[in-house]
DNA sequence: GTCTATATAATGATAGAC
DNA sequence: GTCTATCATTATATAGAC
């Protein structure tokens, strides 16, 4: 259960020091997480205001209706993913380095990831503007890699004769589908069996070879 | 509109020669084109039963409910995929021409996998019947593909160092990715890059090198 | 701004006539 | 076997009190 109509008290449950989320706040952040586990269609309004600990006026007085919300909601959740991967791509390292650093980085592999999980959901991908973050997203995400890749080549740490547009596609690929496998299983393992074979025909077309992959 | 009590005269409007189908393979293929084109949780009865042109009985008398349908539906996709995948794979050439052939295949990209598309349901993925068909497709893939490679190694095709298992991964996730990537930016081309980008890695690998990927 | 009450349609299933 | 009628529940949104 979530507490209602206390006033300044509510919480919403983040670490101590955390400034208490605003209702708006509260209703985005159930939303990116009711849309990540059930998708757009699967997610009713009801249950994000029941997540949320909030009533049904105050969606509404907010926001424009449930496409409203999520279109916030999947902003916010593109967002945050994109920070936390250029952190990850940007950092020092050979190419063949970071691009590793992005495909084995921690994830929770079984929940798959929020915005690819969006690319499945009819409603979402025929509205255009629900559909546009995604977009961004992956485009970023593609030209990223591919940016990194190409450094890699600048340096000579990787093969001249590589595409790195067409590579980055793979990696990017890669994960999306790893996902997919690994939910059809209940298990992480093909997810990470995708990862290291990318990853060992990668290691072929860098110099020095990197240490095998772990 | 479909035409309804009928009699002898119903057509599920297939080609001539095809025998009419009877109401409950009327009902499985119309569950099959709405389980792909809107997932499980956007697809209600009452929609298979109008695209499928019954009336509400019918289905409770062939199927115990919803679930029961889509599980039928479900496993008749899969069996097709998998005839028709392993057409491919079992083809005569190099062990780079049958991945390769299986990666460049015919394939409606923006509409995605019917099978991965799946993954991505809760209701579906929470429930172990339903799961079922899906994660033995899968593993039936990974392995078949795996042993394409391994056939391709012994033959002298392949370098020998290539992780068959590992690399069949990768091969099926860059497909399911694909179709990712390609329904976010609603074009087919991050599909066509990430599988020319993986082609392009394995080809290094190919004794003799195949030609240059169209 | 937030709440409860209400409205309209759709969902998933059952009952029982033919 | 197939149909229509009905039902309890949920989805999405609005109205209006506080």
């Amino acid at each position: 259960m979530y507490s209602r109509g206390m006033g300044n008290h509510q919480n919403d449950g983040t670490a101590i020091g955390t400034p208490p989320s605003s209702t708006q706040e509260r209703l985005v952040t159930s939303a990116r997480e009711l849309l990540w586990e059930r998708g757009y269609v699967g997610t009713s309004p009801k249950a994000i205001l029941q997540h949320a600990g909030v009533g049904q006026g105050s969606m509404y007085h907010h926001f424009a209706g449930k496409s409203d919300l999520a279109l916030a909601a999947i902003r916010r959740t593109a967002e945050d993913m994109r920070t936390a991967t250029d952190e990850i791509l940007s950092a020092p390292g050979t190419a063949y380095d970071r691009v590793a650093a992005y495909l084995l980085r921690e994830r929770e592999v079984l929940r798959g990831c929020p915005i690819g999980r969006m690319t499945q959901d009819r409603d979402v991908v025929q509205d255009p503007a629900l559909r546009a973050p995604l977009d961004a997203m992956f485009d970023w995400l593609r030209r990223r890699i591919a940016e990194v890749l190409a450094e890699g080549q600048r340096r000579g740490e990787l093969a001249a004769g590589l595409d790195p547009a067409a590579t980055a596609a793979s990696v990017a690929a890669v994960v999306q589908g790893g996902y997919v496998l690994a939910r059809a299983a209940e298990d992480p393992a093909p997810f990470d069996a995708a990862v290291h074979g990318l990853l060992a025909l990668l290691a072929t077309h860098a110099t020095p070879p990197p240490p095998v992959a772990p």
